[in-house]
DNA sequence: AATGGAACGATTGGATCCAATATACACGAT
DNA sequence: ATCGTGTATATTGGATCCAATCGTTCCATT
């Protein structure tokens, strides 16, 4: 394979807390993991560090890396950052949205909507994103955007639940329907309006299971 | 020592950077910087995968690591999520400040006049990072500060001639100033604005070397 | 002279090995 | 019985060594 085993090994081990795999608080025993990836530690403990750097795991001076845990202080800390972002990248991407981005956008939506039925969690939770993050990625930042997806990660592991309750996923479709007409209609406000509420009722029931 | 090599050595890459003793654009070949730093090249690579996650440097596969370089535009993004960030900080922050914490803030100010005075580059970043930090602190929301804190690390290779030019130092004082007296006010705008100008114009300054 | 390609050298990527540290447990003193 | 002390063990931290990859140079061919 031509990219280097710590890549691969960071994009694993974000999969591996979005599944709850590797649990809140719980440490990471490097040589246990290590060998249950079929890798070394070496490259490990690089993908440990940049994870660390995001903030999903922290580090404790010879006594090791332990899964980030939340209280809802941080939780709300982490949305309420979201919050800024996410509202100044919408504006910036209404003003920037083609006619063909908002067709992608929308392609992506009704993806999501088909996973929502029939796929795995992690399958919807990646659609998810996908729609998203293909709105985000019109507002032509990549610091920013980059940002956002750290902020995404850091509560990735206390979202699993999010789609697991059909009951929400009316109001999920409903919610980017109207996030979306928003986008067309390039009302920027609506938009952050929207995806504002989309945000709140999804805090909500994540910090429910605190 | 009691704290790890690779926490050492990625204070003492963020110091090369500041100081442009490494360069914007420049290949970081391993074995010679660890030997510079004496380390082995273990400790120095998760320090590179750390200083990677904050955008301080970028990592092409199998050719290694490079120090990044930043153009108007995303020198610009830097700025505008500061922008962004700092205002809210400082919101918070106003709300919270207690009579001690501006006496301490105040403090800082005036160590880092001094620091202006007589004392080295790296010095005087430091004790404007503490006077600046100090306020972001009291915001109460740490990950945010450490949001910031990466923003700053960000541009901080550019940085080094802001302070270089003594004719600027009256200007940054009388900033650092009126940013002080809107906080004693507990003038929430009124020290995002401060906080503003003073931005805008570091910004400025910056930008001229591209 | 220009282009394609093979071999070499330099550098990165990864694994193994050794050293340092922290935690747990047993033991003894008060 | 409780607290402190010392030892043992598991785990992390770091260095060395080997393998894989990239870039360059040199040569052959057109």
């Amino acid at each position: 394979m031509n990219t280097p085993l710590a890549t691969q090994v960071s994009e694993r081990l974000r999969e591996d807390l979005l599944t709850r795999s590797l649990l809140p608080g719980q440490q990471i025993v490097q040589e246990a993991l290590a060998e249950r990836y079929g890798v070394s530690r070496v490259p490990l403990r690089e993908a440990l560090k940049e994870l660390e750097a995001e903030g999903l795991v922290i580090h404790e001076p010879h006594r090791g890396y332990f899964v980030t845990e939340l209280n809802a202080a941080e939780m709300a800390e982490v949305y309420s950052i979201r919050a800024l972002l996410e509202a100044d990248a919408i504006r910036r991407a209404c003003k920037r949205l083609s006619d063909a981005d908002l067709a992608h956008i929308d392609e992506l939506r009704r993806a999501f909507e088909g996973a929502l039925l029939h796929a795995d969690l992690e399958t919807i939770a990646s659609a998810n994103r996908a729609f998203h993050f293909a709105i985000f990625d019109a507002c032509g930042l990549p610091r920013l955007v980059r940002l956002l997806r750290t902020l995404w990660d850091a509560t990735d592991a206390y979202r699993s639940l999010y789609f697991q309750d059909s009951g929400t996923h009316e109001h999920i479709c409903a919610e980017h329907l109207a996030h979306m007409e928003a986008l067309t209609r390039r009302d920027a406000e609506g938009a952050v309006e929207t995806q504002r509420l989309h945000r709140e009722r999804s805090v909500l029931i994540v910090s429910s299971s605190l």
